[in-house]
DNA sequence: CTCTATGCAAAAGCTTTGCACGCCA
DNA sequence: TGGCGTGCAAAGCTTTTGCATAGAG
């Protein structure tokens, strides 16, 4: 359980490489270098983190660069960002048990609830990592909307900031 | 399931009222606008959504009250912010399915996987909102470190950055 | 050799903070 | 009235962008 720890940095570069390959993107050093310091970590750190790091063995990188190659990595599918984050952090004043539907395009978040879910149980090994609080389901899908929009433009609006919906009455 | 909407804003107020009661915190005009705004809606708004929301209905509101009080309700443990947010976007190499526990002061993050979490059936009226990508399950807690550190530190630090740590070789 | 990716630097956002005044308790 | 809360403005961060150069394919 241990022991596969490296193996699957490796399967990650690999993949990395055929998915470039078919996007025809470039493999610099940087970039094989960025990747490999997010494929070989246990946290999820931030673009400053990986800076950071990649820093001690790439002097000459530039955190820009780390920003650019994270989002080249996240329109390959190939990195995640934790969270909504849409834009800024995002608030919640439902203090009940709930679940968050969040849209992967469009950063729509909403509640849902759901008894069965509420009553999950979790791992005991959790508990090596500290107390627990809360737990909560994150469903990320696309949408109804952006699926709507998705048919049509076809690729014109894959990264828009929000819909504040100022007016909700139809 | 629908009527009971409202009242769990009134909820939420009278709750505001005795917190802010209990912990000897002022309850001013714009405090009340800005939690009722969050009370009020379905959406999760940043800041800004919720600034320009209430501005309407108070046009001297500033965005840095907005932010003030966003952060007090949050000490008050009235509101929640969504996602491990401790400072910038986090990233995440890791595409099989797997869950998160997120300590809720450092903002560490460690994966975990559970086939049976990985299997939890979803609501049907979920198929509303929009497609299903994914989903997986967010644990928040105290991490062990924190936990320590609280038990010393009863309250000198609340609050800090992240803990980069550099080495992790033991 | 071509065209993308990088570095630098500056800009653009988001969030926080210092200070004097205003307002709730 | 006293002291917390607000508004304003400016600073502090994180993230993005323009441009000339360097490097992958």
């Amino acid at each position: 359980m241990r022991k596969s720890e490296s193996n699957r940095s490796e399967q990650r570069l690999e993949r990395l490489k055929a998915v470039a390959k078919e996007a025809g993107v470039k493999l610099t050093h940087q970039r094989l270098e960025i990747f490999r310091e997010l494929a070989g970590t246990e946290d999820h750190p931030d673009a400053d983190a990986i800076f950071r790091a990649v820093q001690q063995r790439v002097p000459t990188v530039s955190l820009d660069t780390v920003y650019r190659t994270l989002s080249k990595l996240h329109d390959l599918g190939l990195v995640t960002m934790l969270g909504p984050q849409r834009d800024g952090v995002r608030f919640d004043a439902n203090l009940d048990p709930h679940h968050h539907y969040v849209c992967v395009r469009c950063g729509l978040v909403r509640d849902f609830e759901s008894e069965e879910l509420n009553g999950l149980r979790l791992p005991d090994a959790l508990k090596n990592f500290g107390s627990i609080v809360d737990a909560h389901v994150e469903v990320r899908g696309l949408c109804a909307e952006c699926q709507k929009a998705a048919e049509s433009n076809r690729d014109s609006a894959p990264k828009q900031k929000r819909e504040p919906r100022e007016d909700s009455t139809p």
